[in-house]
RNA sequence: GGCCCCUUCGUCUAGCGGUCUAGGACGCGGCCCUUUCACGGCUGAAACACGGGUUCGAGUCCCGUAGGGGUCACCA
């Protein structure tokens, strides 16, 4: 059993509960997912539940584009909380509820200091260069000495002796002298809570067992173990949670992800770079964590390998280069009707209303093992939909000297005559002509590729005029044929 | 600055006192395959931050130093 060091928990083999917890202050960026993926990859391993809640009890700043963003990114990766998510803000009145209780039993008091008093002795102390530590002489006052209408907040009372240590299951034992710690605010002078008082009895009443975030929260912990500990004292099953704090995610340059880095919402890494849910499920998991030499897990794999304690301790940057790489994995594993559907919207949107699907998705096996993720794809699929004249790259524009435009004149003539369009009985024809003129096969296959799609690179040349069809094809190849044919197309 | 934490190739990691002349992956170089581009195969360069201990033996344990990160709100 490892939790803090105080409580005794009674049950031995209580189920497993998780939550991932976001504030709809901003979108679903690459370190939330990844926290929200251990949240749930832990609770499936153990069989148990990972909740949703939603931290929004900072109204100013909460929106509902950012809870639509947070779910859709979710969503799109898989990982939908096993119930329906709870908000913060609607739980207030339980919130308040709780901190009377901790008012009632004296381990919480009303604090008249105001914020303009609290700046100016945090002011002083800075001054003085000595450490700020609130001591506020409301702790210890009497209901007689309260004045009469003022705002106050209300302050838990913090132990100011002795030592409190939580064995993290990612850093390892972690303590803290208890007079490190405030008396920080649990209800606002408006008395709304805080986030200190809310994450605490949420998380208890939605019976989270295991607290899994980021190490940015590790000092949060032992504030929100007063709250927790001084309820247990009030009236018993407020267990301690056990902890495990994940490292941040850092750019590429090592430092914070902030929006000026790689902290972008999931949702770019889907629309705006074409990844694949599965390549950025799969890179995540295996940022901080690892299982031997395995570099391609599937989700079953991760549910059964995944084991908190094996979280690395330091933060790990973020290499956009590796994602890419996984991408392209993916991408060649996925099916080409999947592949299909997700890039038929860009070639819309790219210009090509036309798309054809079916076509598409006959092309996608060419396609996709030259591709890493759907803008490739999408660009790479452009020739076959593209309406004569073709627009040439300028390569493919050089490629196209006299002498390669005499060829394929050559080539249009011979092809003409090609009774059966497969891809067998045009290489075979293609082939013989290039022996027969004593020419490489690329002599005659790069002027190909150019007339047929206007670019140097493409699928195997056989595949694209098998692909693009014998009138198609022998239009295109006429379009910018030499002279001595007579281009009618 | 106080407190807490971290440190293996450029990057992500394996390593849980001897099997490490430190393994894999991405990226980078070379070769092969090849009509282009890719894919694939083979191959090369590339790391235990530094200094002290403990031990017969340390990448693995302990302590310092340096570097990095987090946190110090009536924000979450």
């Amino acid at each position: 059993m490892a939790s803090g060091s105080a409580t005794s928990g009674s049950s031995g083999t209580k189920a497993v509960v998780t939550r991932f917890a976001p504030s709809p202050t901003g979108f679903l960026h690459i370190g939330g997912a990844r926290t929200a993926l251990f949240n749930w990859l832990f609770a499936r391993h153990h069989g148990g539940k990972y909740l949703l809640r939603v931290e929004d009890t900072d109204r100013a700043r909460s929106t509902d584009a950012a809870i639509e963003a947070i779910f859709d990114g979710l969503s799109w990766l898989g990982l939908n909380g096993d119930e329906e998510p709870v908000f913060q803000f609607a739980r207030s009145e339980r919130h308040a509820e709780v901190a009377a209780k901790l008012l009632e039993a004296g381990q919480a008091y009303r604090c008249y200091l105001t914020s303009e008093q609290l700046a100016e002795r945090r002011q002083k102390a800075q001054d003085e260069r000595r450490p700020f530590r609130l001591d506020s002489e409301w702790r210890d006052a009497d209901a007689s000495q309260w004045p009469d209408n003022q705002p106050y907040v209300v302050r838990v009372k913090a132990p100011r002796e002795g030592e409190t240590t939580i064995d993290d299951q990612v850093q390892g034992p972690i303590t803290v002298q208890n007079r490190e710690l405030d008396d920080f605010v649990i209800l606002r002078s408006d008395g709304t809570p805080t986030y200190m008082l809310a994450v605490v009895v949420d998380d208890r009443d939605m019976g989270v067992t295991h607290v899994i975030r980021g190490d940015d929260h590790i000092n949060n912990a032992f504030r929100q173990l007063v709250i927790l500990r001084a309820m247990n004292a009030i009236e018993g099953g407020w267990e301690d949670p056990v902890y495990a704090h994940i490292p941040l995610i850092h750019g590429a340059d090592g430092a914070k992800l902030s929006k000026r880095h790689g902290a972008l919402g999931v949702d770019a890494y889907r629309d705006e770079m074409g990844l694949l849910p599965d390549a950025v499920f799969n890179y995540l998991l295996r940022l901080g964590w690892g299982h031997g030499d395995e570099e391609i897990i599937s989700r079953e794999q991760a549910v059964e390998w995944f084991d908190i304690t094996n979280v690395n301790k330091g933060a790990s940057r973020f290499d956009l280069a590796k994602l890419q790489n996984l991408n392209g994995h993916y991408l060649r594993e996925a099916s080409d009707e999947y592949l299909a559907d997700l890039v038929l919207p860009r070639l819309v949107a790219a210009g090509y209303p036309d798309a054809d699907k079916a076509l598409l998705a006959r092309a996608m096996a060419e396609l996709k093992v030259r591709a890493k993720d759907l803008n490739d794809l999408a660009e790479g699929a452009v020739f076959l939909f593209a309406k004569r004249p073709l627009t040439m790259t300028e390569k493919a524009q050089k490629l196209l000297t006299d002498e390669a435009r005499e060829r394929l004149a050559a080539i249009h003539e011979r092809l003409s005559g090609e009774p059966e369009w497969t891809l067998e009985a045009l290489e075979a024809n293609l082939k013989a002509m290039a022996a027969e003129l004593e020419l490489g096969l690329g002599k005659l296959a790069q002027p190909l590729r150019a007339a047929l799609t206007g670019q140097t690179t493409s699928p195997g040349i056989f595949d694209v005029l098998v692909l693009l069809g014998r009138d198609e094809s022998l239009a295109r190849i006429a379009a910018q044929a030499g002279e001595h044919t007579e281009t009618q197309a």
